[in-house]
Order: C-alpha cells, then structure tokens, then sequence
DNA sequence: TGTTGGCGGTTCATTATTTGAACCTTTGGT
DNA sequence: ACCAAAGGTTCAAATAATGAACCGCCAACA
C-alpha cells in the first residue's frame, strides 16, 4: 500500500457515526503507527482535507472537500441532476426517492427527497453504504456489472441485516435474473425491517451501471396499485437520469416496464 | 513536499476552467516528474477521489469527494446554514449573495443565491479564488485575522485585477482600519468592473474569521438607500451565519451597525 | 497528593518507498 | 507512411516513510 493510499484511507474512517477521530482512535481504527498517522493527518491538514476542531484536538474532514466536491460537480452535475430527478420521483409516488453511487466496490447513498404525502415515511442519511445482497439498489447495479464484479461482492460471508436478509449467493444470483427480466430490483425488510424498496440502474457513458435510483415505502403502505405507480415512475426516472449524465443504457436493458 | 501533499496538490490544479486534465498536462502544471504524476494519479484513483473519463483517457474528481462532501457537512454543516442565510441575504437585498471560505491562505467561494428581483444580476460560480486585496470579502477577512497573515497574503506583488484595483500593501492596510470601524467591507469594481460588492466577515468557535458573507451589486443600481439596506441586512447575516455554526465574534467587532 | 494511564505529539536510526531518465506503445494528424 | 505527442512502464539510485521509544500534559483515582 502506498503511502498517499494509506492517507486516504485515514479518510474513509469518518462516518456519520464519528464525525471526529482524535489521533489514537485514529491508529487504531486504520492499524498503522501512531507517529505515521500523525504525519499523515498533518499532510491531509495542510491540503486542507481535514482540519483540527478548536476545543479538543480531535481531526475531522476540512472545508476543501466541499471545494472538490464543487469542482466535481462542474465537471460531473450527477448531484444537481439527481436533485432534481428525486423531486420528481418523490412527489410522483409518495416516498421517499434516493440515489446511490457506485465508488470501487461498494456503494453509497449520494442524497435523497422526501414525499411530504404522508406523515410516516422513511428515512434517509446520505454517504451512508448500502449492502449490495441486502438493498434494492445493490441488486439492480449487480444485475447488470460484470461477472468479477458481482464474484467478488457475493464472496461469502453476507452480513444478514435483518431475519429476512438472504445470504446464499446462489439465491442471490437467481433474484438477479428476475431483475433483468423487468429491470428492477426489489428488497422486502431484507436491509431494514418494515421497508419496501424498488431500485433500478442508473448507466455511465460506458453503459455500465454506475448506481441506482431507489424508491423506499414502509411496508404497510405497499398495494399493488401503488407498486405499479412506483415501478413506472422508477424506470421513467432511471432512464432520465442515466440520459442526464450523459450515459447509456445497455441494449440489454428492457426499454420500457412489461410489469 | 511529502508524497501525499504532492498527490493533493494534483487535486488544486483542477478548476472551472479544466475540470479534466490528461496525464502530460498535468506534469506540466504539476511541475513533477510523469512517472510520480501517474503513480500519485493511480493511487488518488484507487480512494475514488480522481476516475478517469470514458472516451480520452483524462482524468477528473471522483464520486469520492461528494461523499466526503456530505460527511464534512454532517460534521460542521456551513453549506446547508449558508444556503438560508443566502436565501435571506438576497431577497432582502433583491441582489446576488454569497458566502466564501478561508482555506489555509486562500479565500474560495462556497455557495451564492441570485434574487429574481431584477432582470441583470451579478452572476457567480462555486468554488472560485477571491483576492484578499481585490474583494470585499477578502477586506473583511482581513481586517479581522492575525498580523502574521496580513503580512503574508498583502507580500507584493499584488494583482490588478481591474484598472480600479488597489495594489499599495499600505494603502490597503489603511482600508482595513476602515472596515474595522463599520465591520463591513466595501469594494467598487476593484475585482469585476461595474460590480460593487460589500461584505462581513463569519467567525469561527476561535473567534477567527473562517470566511465572509457578501452582497454583489451592478455599480448602477447602487443608491445611498440601497446601501443602507445592503449593510444593514449583511450584519444581520453575518451575525445568523456565525451563530449557526457555533462561532463567535471577537470583542472588537461592532455590535450594531454604526453606519 | 502522589500515582497511574491515556492523550497528542516528537525523535532518529533503520528500512522501504519514491523518484526520474529513458523506453515502449498507441493515437491522431498530414 | 511518417511524425509528434499522448499515456504508460521500467529499474537503479536517491530519498522519504517508518516505528519503537520517548516527552510533557492532563484527568482520574487512591
């Protein structure tokens, strides 16, 4: 592992959990030395990655992530396009509508859109990750990624979220299949329990799957009516996305929703 | 220079003006040898913080730092404070506001909010470097923080961003005695032509200034009792944004506005 | 009030990684 | 068919990263 490696992974240990890691949690969670932990987070500070809060000492991220992340934007408007797509989704059916994004091997959730509908309604954090046998979206971006991709994140052992979690890989493949006859995927309480998820791909330039769009109900509000509304209002919103980003789906993909 | 600060320092030669970059132009700019710039590239590549597009082989920011993005603002939320006040700040004013951060030595733009009150605004972009000397952003920040950082950022040669620029290191530290006395900092096309622009500076948990919050105005609208209500609503921005992210005024802030 | 343990941070000889000139291959223009 | 410049690779030489031990500080505790 390289050394500027090993800086960025000090970063993949801030989490909505721990906002703020003081420099021995720090050589703990990451497993390296203390002093190199030290001079690593002194170099991040100095790019102004993450910066050291006034009363305790503790490191959190710095305001040049929001510069990138602006930057990133203006080369890539996925977050503005996803904004505005969700908005959509959301009011169309509901629920809450969120968007995920594929990063190496796994994904996260990139931002979300409340329905105002209806009192009760799930919940959302963004940059949360998502577990691809566990989440609609994980399954609708593993049904049309390449066979090592999908070998790699089905390699036992799977996490079971909740009892209705399904860690057989074989299983797992099999539902893959059914995605692709409609191209959605579906996840009944298999990553929280009580939530319904509907999620279809979202494709890159290269017409691979580079996320998904998601619609999540509580259980108890799912008829079939209301399955349908989702399931055409998600293909409409999948495919304005993917055209959006200027991406392409591929010819596999089922043009329009034979239910 | 460290091997991560070299690899963050790629990072900083993205901007509006190239947000993709191929592997020979980034030596160039980098002023590193090939071999390290492709290496450091790989590895920025491996934490997702740079992808390489699909049809050249250019490179660019990654979905990586959207998600650091979001994780920085559950931390210290000044994106999400900032649109509000924004909002606010540019209906009351029927102009163009913004809000600007200081990182390290530079001051860059975070965010703005247009009014829709008048046909020609000011127009702005995320993500952009503000001169100290040449903005009234850059005034209001200045007049607030250390000797030492005045010093260093008013080191000659300044630039003349336009024929009204100011570029005398004392005539400048003059200005700041100005802006001392209002808390307000004022700048009539000395960055833009025909932009007048007024600001005041956010404080952070330190007391410090962490950045400013502005009011930019075409020099025709700009009447005595448009300038009163500019300032007037800018300390009361000021102030909210301070307050929202848990910062404070030092003592020698004024507490209302004097005109 | 002396002791202990954890914290953030530092040191410096040892060690492993980074570096860069030269090289190869591909691509696009003429 | 040629050339120039692009992206990418190689490997000995040079340099930077490493980590055990250390420091001073503070809070908890006996």
């Amino acid at each position: 592992m390289g050394t500027v490696a090993k800086a960025l992974s000090l970063l993949d240990l801030f989490s909505h959990a721990r906002t703020e890691i003081g420099l021995s949690d720090m050589t703990r969670l990451s497993g390296l030395n203390k002093a190199t932990v030290h001079r690593l987070l002194q170099e991040l500070q100095a790019g102004g990655l993450v910066e050291q809060t006034g009363e305790g000492r503790a490191y959190r991220l710095g305001p040049q992530v929001l510069r990138l992340a602006a930057l990133r934007e203006a080369a890539v408007p996925v977050l503005a396009a996803s904004r505005e797509v969700l908005t959509q989704l959301s009011r169309d059916t509901g629920e809450t509508a969120h968007m995920s994004l594929l990063r190496g091997d796994s994904l996260h959730t990139l931002t979300h859109a409340y329905s105002a509908r209806h009192a009760t309604r799930v919940m959302m954090e963004d940059a949360e990750r998502l577990s691809f046998h566990g989440t609609a979206s994980g399954l609708a971006v593993l049904a049309y990624a390449d066979g090592d991709f999908v070998d790699r994140v089905l390699a036992p052992p799977l996490t079971r979220h909740t009892p209705h979690t399904e860690t057989d890989p074989r299983a797992i493949r099999a539902m893959l299949e059914t995605v692709r006859l409609t191209g959605i995927a579906e996840s009944v309480g298999r990553f929280e329990a009580d939530v319904h998820s509907h999620a279809a791909p979202v494709f890159g330039p290269d017409q691979r799957p580079m996320g998904a769009l998601a619609v999540a109900a509580p259980v108890s509000r799912m008829t079939p009516a209301q399955r349908g509304t989702i399931r055409a209002a998600l293909h409409r919103g999948a495919r304005d996305m993917t055209r959006r980003i200027g991406g392409f789906c591929p010819p596999s993909y089922p043009a329009d929703l034979a239910a």
